[in-house]
DNA sequence: AATAATTTTGCAACCGGTTGCAAAATCACT
DNA sequence: AGTGATTTTGCAACCGGTTGCAAAATTATT
């Protein structure tokens, strides 16, 4: 059925090798038997077996990217940008979603079944020690929207949470919100650990402030809609809150306007993201932007670079965030 | 680096075949072989190589999923029922991002160096031409979200544009809307055109109904707030639109209410998706829902046929959409 | 034109598996 | 224990490529 390499040896009147060799950059042919073959191969709609390569260059181009994210529509962005990313240089997603597979070691064998050259993580929600599993069986790997240490032992890009923490937090101060809360995700999330963390920190510099603090089912519209809904249930609901992130940021905005309660003057809210929905005229939320597109970037270059050299120190790559000022808050006090 | 089936022979003291035979179920190995290969399986940590067995099998289980819809929050729902459903039944998706390869005869090509097994093309706007390409190039192939045929000449599986317009026109009808709108996604996708036809040739039955049509840039939240800006600046928007999806209505919903109007009192809205924003609270969009799940699904089965038997002869299959009641559209008359 | 240096080519082994076939081993039965 | 039927095993070839090495062809040098 398939054209191979013997086919086009053999209408060409060559040797396997030669065939091989004119679609093999860097090999050494001359013009003449590449001509000859080019036409033989281009006669028989030839193209190299890319696995069949792999068996014995031990490069499949195949990239893993696992996620356990399917279901905040940042993802779908995140999606876009690795894909795109990893196609214009050459490589190939294999995309494995973890709400099936959870378990980190059987993942980790079948894409060593594959023989992908290396796998990306990105998820923020994942420990470590899941991105650890593929390390320890000898493949590449790279955490992107991981934990940021400062004593990373694997390749890992992403933001400060606890400095993204200090920023809503002063951000908030600024706006002179003094009753403030932490409206976090999945309590045992890193990112919601260390997010709070960087809040309660800033928030302690300032006495007069007075914080609050929950935790989320999920990073969901419905997980920030009910625990807003709880919030404004009690009496003593803050004046502004830090949200876990976009989507439970635009929940909790739905709460506390079915509650009959303006924005920003009664409740003040920033999230986490910027994801693109969150700059939708109809939502215009206020929110700290991590920067996607880098992120994605450094992730696929810092790949790359192992693929090279597999040995390569590792390194924590961590982008800043910005504010993105819009509806959600209201203005910034003089200083 | 990578163990090997021949160490697993060697230390186990046994024949290759053996070892490869206690790995490849429905071959013949005896009880106490299985169990001494096993050992010295387990003791190495081997695990077979797929792609190395797939040179003779001639099945990798990689089935491309190749998709131009990144943008849509829909699609994060289909890429997540799509790669759970192909790893339940051990496939592995090989993600495919035509917003950058939009060139269908390099795409299969570098699928079929790939040696994927099938491709499932997930797109309402890719033309049939298309998914062609592959099945041209004998990979087995299903489009998904594509243009219903009742002449198909490959898998495809989808729902009924035509009858979701009908459907649209009807509901609208029902309600009592005179000046009608449809507000379609871009002019030339397919999917805008046949819900076009059945919608108009639905409102051409009653003859007091005034139609009235235009269509946006593409499917998203800007085109769909643009246009309806638009309408809305001319003084004779109608009372009712039918948007070409979920995204583009919460748009025009966005428009709608900027302008000082009320939902659904001075004009109604319909979507068509059904995707989970359209249900959240603050959006509350009434809407047209595809069976997506029922069309992943019935996708995945299909394709799974076709690895079974790769002439199958060539199937629609077609899935009813349910109109789902929320917010955006006035109740219905009693008839 | 003869020789040396360089490039191109083909041979054959290899990558990590599978599988048809025949020999060896096991089993059932007298 | 001996025979035949059945199962298990190993050999060797193959899947579709790549690559080290030496021979052949080309090019450069004198």
């Amino acid at each position: 059925m398939a054209i191979t390499l013997d086919d086009v040896a053999k209408l060409a009147g060559v040797s396997r090798s030669a065939v091989s060799r004119t679609f093999t950059d860097g090999a050494s042919v001359s013009s003449k038997m590449r001509s000859r073959v080019e036409k033989a191969a281009s006669e028989l709609g030839y193209s190299p077996n890319f696995l069949a390569r792999s068996l014995t260059t031990r490069r499949t181009k195949l990239i893993g990217l696992v996620s356990d994210n399917f279901h905040n529509p940042l993802f779908l962005e995140v999606f876009d940008q690795f894909t795109r990313g990893l196609q214009d240089r050459g490589l190939r997603p294999l995309l494995v979603n973890l709400s099936v597979e959870p378990d980190a070691e059987s993942s980790a064998r079948m894409l060593q079944q594959y023989s992908v050259d290396g796998v990306i993580v990105a998820s923020s929600t994942l420990p470590p020690a899941f991105s650890k599993t593929f390390r320890d069986a000898g493949v590449p790997v790279v955490n992107s929207f991981g934990r940021y240490s400062s004593d990373p032992d694997m390749h890992i890009v992403g933001i400060d949470n606890i400095e993204c923490g200090r920023m809503a937090a002063h951000e908030l101060l600024k706006r002179g919100y003094k009753k403030i809360g932490f409206l976090g995700g999945p309590e045992p999330a890193t990112s919601t650990q260390d997010r709070f963390a960087g809040f309660k920190n800033e928030l302690q510099k300032h006495p007069n402030a007075e914080l609050s603090y929950s935790f989320s089912e999920g990073y969901s519209f419905n997980a920030g809609r009910l625990e807003m809904q709880r919030l404004l249930r009690e009496q003593s609901h803050a004046e502004a809150y830090f949200c876990g992130d976009d989507v439970l940021s635009i929940g909790a905005l739905s709460a506390v306007k079915e509650a009959g309660l303006k924005v920003p003057d009664d409740i003040g809210l920033i999230g986490l993201n910027d994801m693109q929905m969150a700059g939708w005229q109809n939502i215009n939320l206020t929110t700290i932007r991590q920067p996607i597109v880098q992120i994605i970037n450094a992730s696929i270059e810092l790949m790359v670079s192992m693929l090279e050299s597999p040995d390569r120190y590792p390194e924590a790559r961590v982008f800043p965030c910005t504010v993105i000022e819009r509806g959600t808050l209201r203005a910034r006090r003089p200083d």
